[in-house]
DNA sequence: CGATGAAGCGGAATGTGTTCCGGTTAAACA
DNA sequence: TGTTTAACCGGAACACATTCCGCTTCATCG
C-alpha cells in the first residue's frame, strides 16, 4: 500500500483524498459494522484535462525550469481554465506534488516492498541507513520540484510522503532501539533531507550528497550502539 | 559579535548591510593600505520611520496574528507608503526577521559571550547539549514568526542566524569529534529545530518540546561515544 | 544661509496565486 | 432514449507581495 499525502491544509476539500494515478477516487463509506471501499472512476473530461495538464506542466518545467511553472501559464498550456487546475490539485504545491507523484510511488514501493537491504529481509540498521541513502538520492534527483512543493505551504510537506518515511524510518528505529523515542529519533534523522537545506548546501556551499549521507550514517551508527 | 543575515537574493541592494539596531551602517572603505571604517547614521525621518514600521507590525501581530500580517496594512498603520516598507526591509520576510531581531541578539550574545554552560567554559559536549535547549526554546518562544520569516524565502532572511547557529555547533562538534565532517554534523543536528517541522509537530502532533530536546541529546550522546 | 545631490518617500501599477460562481456535461437511471 | 444531477469547467474577480518612478526632504558644504 502506498501512503498518498491527505488534505493539504483547511482549503482542500475531498476531491484528491486516496486518489492515485489512474485518478480513481477510494472512498470509505461506513455501512453498519463493516466499511466497504466503493472505487469511483473520475469523469473522462476530468482525466483528460489532468493528463493534459499534466503533460503542460511538465513541458513547462523541462523548458523553464520550476520557477516559470505559474498556475496561469500551464492553465493556458492546457488549454483550460485556472480553477480546473485548483479543483484537480488544490495549489501549485499541490501541482508540483503531482510531478512528481509517479517517482514517488516507486520510491515508496520499494522501502515498503522491494528487495533488500531498502526492504524487508535486512537488518534494521542496515535497512535504515539504506532507506537514507536512497531518500537522499531521491530528494537530489527532484530537488526543485521538491523545494516548491515545501516552500509553497510550509505544511504541504507533512500531509503524505513525509508521513510514510517517518512511519517507516520510526519502525525502523523501534526495532533498533526499543526504549527510545522512536518517532522524535525519526523526525531529527529525517529533518536534515528536508528539501531547502539540502539544496541551500549543495548549490550554494558545494557540499557533496555524499557528505551528507555519512553524516546521517554516522549519527545513526552512534544510536545503535 | 553577534552575526547578522546577510544579503537577501540578487534583489536587495547595499541599504541593509551591516545594519544594526541604531540603523546605523558600517561600511568598509579602502584607504589605501588601510580599511576605515566609516559609521553613517540613518537619517532621521527614516529612522522615524523604521520605529514607526515596527511598532505597527508589533501590534498588528499581537492583534491579529502573524497571518494578519500584510505589507499593506503595515505600512497603512504605520502611516507610510509600502515603498517605504520594502526599502527598510527588503521583502517580508525581512520585516518579520527584524520583528525577530532583538531576541535573537539576545541569543546569540548568550551562547557567544554569556555564562556556560551555553557560553565558553564547559565541556563542548555540555555546551552543546545546552546549546539545542535553548535554541529549541528560543524557537518555540517565537515560532509563528519564524516559520514565517524561514516560508518566504528558505535561507534568504534565517540565513544569517541560521550560519551563526551552525558556525558554533559545528565548533563544539569539531571539538566533540574531530575526525568527523563536524560541517554536515552540525547542519544534521540543526534541522530537527527547522521551524516549520517544529510547529508541525507541537501543534498538530501534541509532541511537547521536551521530547524534541530528548530525542536531540540522544543523538548528540551517540556521537560522542 | 542657500545650493546641491543623495537618500528617502508614497502610492499607482504589475504579476501571480487563489477563490467564486453561473453555465456545461458526463454518467446514471427510468 | 429522455431526464436528472452531481461533478466539472472556465475565466473574471480578488488579494496580496513586490516593483517602479517621479517627487520630497534631509544633511552637507561652500
Amino acid at each position: 500500500m502506498v501512503v498518498k499525502r491527505g488534505d493539504h491544509d483547511t482549503k482542500v476539500d475531498t476531491a484528491n483524498r486516496g486518489e492515485t494515478d489512474a485518478g480513481v477516487e477510494v472512498v470509505n463509506r461506513g455501512v453498519g459494522d463493516a466499511e466497504v471501499e466503493v472505487v469511483k472512476r473520475e469523469r473522462t473530461d476530468a482525466a483528460r484535462n489532468r493528463a493534459k495538464i499534466l503533460a503542460a506542466a511538465e513541458a513547462i518545467v523541462a523548458d523553464r525550469g520550476v520557477g516559470g511553472l505559474s498556475m496561469a501559464d500551464v492553465a493556458a498550456a492546457a488549454g483550460v481554465g485556472v480553477g480546473t487546475l485548483y479543483r484537480r490539485f488544490g495549489d501549485r504545491s499541490g501541482l508540483a506534488y503531482a510531478l512528481i507523484d509517479r517517482r514517488e510511488r516507486e520510491f515508496q514501493s520499494a522501502f515498503i516492498e522491494g528487495p533488500p537491504p531498502l526492504g524487508p529481509g535486512a537488518e534494521p540498521a542496515a535497512r535504515a541507513r539504506a532507506f537514507l541513502d536512497a531518500l537522499a538520492d531521491r530528494m537530489v534527483e527532484q530537488l526543485d520540484l521538491l523545494v516548491m512543493a515545501e516552500t509553497a505551504g510550509p505544511f504541504a510537506r507533512f500531509g503524505g510522503a513525509y508521513d510514510a518515511y517517518h512511519g517507516h524510518l520510526a519502525m525502523l528505529v523501534a526495532q533498533l532501539r526499543p526504549e527510545a523515542d522512536s518517532a522524535c529519533l525519526a523526525d531529527a534523522l529525517l529533518a536534515p533531507l528536508a528539501a531547502p537545506l539540502l539544496a541551500h548546501r549543495i548549490r550554494e556551499c558545494g557540499v557533496g550528497v555524499e557528505r551528507v549521507k555519512a553524516a546521517l550514517g554516522d549519527l545513526l551508527g552512534g544510536l545503535t550502539r
